[in-house]
DNA sequence: TTGTATGCGTTATCAG
DNA sequence: CTGATAACGCATACAA
């Protein structure tokens, strides 16, 4: 029933040379001209191919690289998966993909599994630090863990400014920084950081607010309810460190009758597009998802590991999106 | 500088017993209990874990699905990567995901890569036939590629139906079929015929346009324009045979001065649902995602595999998008 | 039940 | 430059 896949052994029989000759051919050492031949063509007619788990047996290198994500709904994450995918790909690297959100605290999980699993190596974006850079290389995404794990990330605080200097320049004089997201610390929270240290700079004057662990923009409505000034709100600029957020929150003023960018202009962070057209669901901060995933790998697969930075932030652009005066 | 993974032999010497017994041990087979306990702290000891490379070099067995999908862009894709990958891990495979349209014409490409891999079994959702299903088990989503490889699909037809059904439930008089798509032939192809039997069978005359390989919904613009009287179309019901392209019609519709879905009702076919805020983009068609996914883990995983049917339409579902008269 | 020995398909180390 | 041979870590048939 299983066809045998044909081994070394039988390329080397039907070829009539040595084991070790096949090997040196398969692997593109320095062999004879007409040794050469004759194994290829061997190779060719037993439509030959190298058994993996033999040679990693052997060599102790699979071409597999394990990359972590929370899940593939958001897309910043199915993004990432992509680019990652594609850098790897080029470089004739596999992707082994683990998604830790399916279950509760599965990331620990993911850990042994991929331990495990001899991959060459893991680009992770986590929540717990996991504690083996010294055993497998690590390379973390959005969050810094120590100087002996590499980071890549956007250059959130960078973006933070960004955003400030913006809104500056399109006429804001009073602006507010939202933020929502969870109790562990990662590098996005400092596009608040940079926000209103642009801010600042800048001489504008910046309220901030921060939810952990709230889903919708619903905990801002009692603060907005509060400062309105004859049906207006006391500020004409809004910075949310995430798209998703800066949705909301221009879905809650629309409530309050406070219309997007006339009244209040707003900046998201993230560069979502939307899956119907293509373009951007705010103006927003766009993370290089492409070059975070080309410099994850190339951070990763670097032959001398020794020079890799302990964190690595990429910069971001502006990005059009209908919610500030263009 | 790299710690050397402790092997069976280690255990075996560390236990004081037989290399035999931890093979044993480590694979849940009867052994001693006294020699168990002995093992099992030796393995804890020394942190050992099994080499799966040396384990798939003697079975023939790894835990490794490959999944080859044409991208992650589309969410109805990464929402299948997410499932299968759920479905996937609760029975304690792995998944080594393949993207194929990142390069043009990738999957042969993709394919070769996977079979030298040696993964126990293969999910795919591929353009082109793969011949390989005497090789490795190949369960294929949306595409019929012949009575020898399983295919997986949501039940495209019964789906173009129960539009039918709907479009006339909700009071539809004359309705018009949508399609775009690739030349290549596929089970979503279906949609459209069960549309347009579902019509006929209720007595709804019907119009049926198709175009291949366009995108956008300009190429009806002229249909449309042609098909106005006194501003009005002279449908008012259309079915598209995915949501991507209904939310294309309605934006065309929209430049035209037709209301939808006052004027005109719009059903759409995926159920793919908005990043934003989790509504659908239009009254749509549900595909089953998760079901797929684990009927396709079902499939491969199953032991006997003679018993599997040669295609698998799995139920859909009518979802409210606002397209429609509720 | 446990210990021993062989082989899975490669790569790498030797001699020739 | 090539041929033989020893590991690599594990599962398993066989012997005890």
């Amino acid at each position: 029933m299983k066809k045998a896949m044909s081994t070394m052994k039988d390329v080397a029989r039907e070829a009539g040379v040595a084991l070790g000759t096949v090997s040196r051919v398969v692997n593109g050492q320095q062999v004879g001209e007409e040794y050469r031949v004759k194994v290829e063509a061997a190779i060719e007619k037993l439509g030959y191919q190298v058994n993996p788990y033999a040679r990693g047996l052997k060599t102790n290198k699979t071409n597999i690289i394990a990359v972590i994500l929370p899940s593939m709904e958001h897309p910043y994450f199915s993004s990432l998966a992509q680019q990652i995918n594609l850098s790897l790909t080029r470089r004739d690297y596999q992707m082994m993909l683990f998604l830790t959100d399916s279950h509760h605290n599965r990331e620990d999980e993911c850990v042994r599994m991929v331990r495990q699993n001899k991959v060459d190596g893991i680009i992770g974006l986590t929540y717990n630090a996991v504690h083996l850079s010294d055993d497998i290389p690590f390379i973390s995404i959005d969050r810094y863990f120590g100087p002996n794990v590499p980071c890549v990330a956007s250059d959130n605080y960078g973006g933070g400014r960004l955003a400030a200097e913006r809104l500056a320049a399109l006429g804001c004089k009073k602006v507010l920084s939202l933020w929502t997201g969870s109790a562990t610390p990662g590098e996005a929270d400092k596009r608040v950081d940079g926000f209103i240290t642009g801010c600042n700079l800048l001489g504008i004057p910046c309220d901030d607010l921060r939810y952990v662990d709230v889903d919708g923009a619903d905990v801002f409505r009692d603060h907005f309810q509060k400062h309105l000034i004859g049906g207006k709100l006391i500020y004409d600029g809004i910075f949310c460190n995430t798209d998703l957020l800066a949705i909301q929150v221009r879905e809650l003023l629309a409530e309050l009758g406070i219309r997007v960018p006339e009244d209040v202009q707003i900046i998201g962070f993230d560069g979502i597009r939307r899956f119907d057209n293509g373009k951007f669901y705010c103006t927003t901060i766009i993370q290089p998802v492409d070059k975070i995933a080309e410099t994850c790998v190339d951070m990763l697969l670097r032959e001398d590991r020794s020079q890799v930075p302990s964190l690595l932030c990429l910069p971001v652009s502006y990005g059009f999106g209908g919610t500030t005066k263009e």
